[in-house]
DNA sequence: ACAATATATGAATACTTGTTCATATGTTCA
DNA sequence: TGAACATATGAACAAGTATTCATATATTGT
């Protein structure tokens, strides 16, 4: 009657079934979920944060990105590349200069939201 | 007259020295952006992911967690750990048993943009 | 005190990833 | 056409990371 014949053992069973069936009902497909992570992977790197916080104020060339950064400009390109296929940066090419710039109006709001959270994480 | 005089090679200096100074000036201390990195990288990993999909419905012991994305109860101990050490959940005992719940009022509205960032990139 | 069990953790391993180095591509200017 | 230059890219290497395995810790019930 009570919360019984859930209960097996760990590793194999869980302990409250009902509460693992009921949670299971509203996870995400896993393809939504690896999306998400993948996306997210994106911003987990200072280089990428760097330059994105550059574009946020100023669409910049390669060689700019590079100077800015005090990086090669072998990495910038390489990250601009993950960048591009993550469908956060755009460019345009003049001449030989390549420009890049933000192509998404979520990244300020999701990087704001992320500031807020270690500042107040580390006031504590 | 024109935008000369900030014109070297690239490799070593900048094509728009102006722009990448103007910049500089805007770009927020380097110890922030590398938290933002790590705070982001804690949701570059599938697993993570779903650890907190299912603690926003509901709080979790880890052999439930473990049970319900069928993977080892070591494996999510660790991942847990990670999760604890970013202040993202908390744990609270019962007996032997060590119940996990969310210590973040935003996580869910990260989430909610990422996956309205994924969503529309997906459609184009 | 002892067996059973839930969780935590250190070491090892396989895999991923960021940067560098060398070089290729493509554009401009003489 | 050829030299200079901005950018892109493949391979190699080093550093980081997620999972497994074995085991430790801590709690419960007998």
């Amino acid at each position: 009657m009570t919360e019984n014949n859930n209960i097996e053992r760990c590793e194999v069973t869980a302990i409250h079934e009902d509460v693992v069936e009921a949670v299971r009902e509203t996870m995400p497909p896993e393809e939504k979920l690896f999306s998400l992570a993948e996306f997210f992977k994106v911003f987990g790197d200072t280089t990428r944060i760097r330059i994105l916080y550059a574009l946020f104020q100023s669409d910049m060339c390669v060689c700019d990105i590079a100077y800015l950064l005090g990086m090669s400009q072998s990495a910038i390109s390489h990250q601009l590349r993950v960048l591009k296929q993550a469908k956060l940066v755009k460019f345009r090419k003049e001449g030989r200069v390549v420009y890049y710039s933000l192509d998404d109006d979520h990244i300020k709001s999701i990087f704001d939201q992320g500031y807020q959270h270690i500042s107040e994480r580390d006031t504590d």
